[in-house]
DNA sequence: AGCACGATTAACT
DNA sequence: GTTAATCGTGCTC
């Protein structure tokens, strides 16, 4: 598991970094602790207070101030009124800021996900803030909780890093009615698509 | 107390 | 390409 160092790094490191590692999710079932991995393929970063995209931008208030809390947990949070999406809190504690989680690629447990993807191909379990999230059982149980604690629910694993030459780098989505330069600063770190022409 | 809108998704034309 | 779904949050009055 990642140690809470790593969450401690300025916004942008800790996003570009989450490429390629592993998140883990445990959940119970009648059999037992299920424990759900998968790579994370896409990731956006929320620097804080000055970022006026960031729901920090707001000072601390209920719902954010877990983003100025200590680095190594999650932000959970709800919007359109039905989705949750998942954040790891990141610079040191006093200090806004979260890395969004925008997607992952499942590498286990397809049945149990598919179960809460009804009806959806494979390609669309995960491929979203929100898809995750309900794929994986994500939701404000889990705000707050720390992804560096030996019982914890919800952390990343250490993979082999995602090298720059597979690594597109853009402005963040969904970003309709934020102001420039906010709104098209590149921010968004993704796991480039297959080349057709590469084999 | 009231209001506009959202770090989205899925369904529809 | 467009739009409904659906409610917590933060801002204004």
């Amino acid at each position: 598991m990642l140690p809470r160092s790593f969450y401690a790094q300025p916004t942008l490191m800790v996003a570009r970094q989450l490429l390629g590692m592993r998140l883990a999710r445990l959940v119970e079932t009648p059999n037992g602790v299920l424990s759900i991995h998968g790579i994370i393929t896409e990731t956006e970063a929320y620097t804080g207070k000055d970022d006026l995209a960031c729901h920090a931008r707001a000072g601390r208030t209920p719902r954010t101030q877990v983003m100025f809390g200590p680095p190594g947990h999650a932000y959970v949070y709800f919007t359109y009124g039905m989705h949750w999406c998942l954040n790891f809190v990141t610079e040191e504690d006093g200090v806004a800021g979260a890395a969004l989680i925008r997607a992952i690629e499942p590498l286990d447990s397809q049945e149990w996900i598919a179960a809460r993807r009804p009806g959806r191909p494979p390609a669309e379990w995960c491929n979203g803030p929100a898809k995750l999230c309900q794929a994986l059982a994500i939701d404000g149980a889990l705000n707050a909780h720390d992804l560096c604690s030996a019982q914890s629910r919800l952390y990343v694993e250490s993979a082999p890093p995602i090298p720059d030459s597979r690594v597109t780098i853009g402005p963040r989505v969904g970003l309709n009615n934020t102001p420039e330069p906010w709104k098209s600063i590149p921010w968004r770190f993704r796991v480039s698509p297959p080349d057709p022409s590469n084999g």
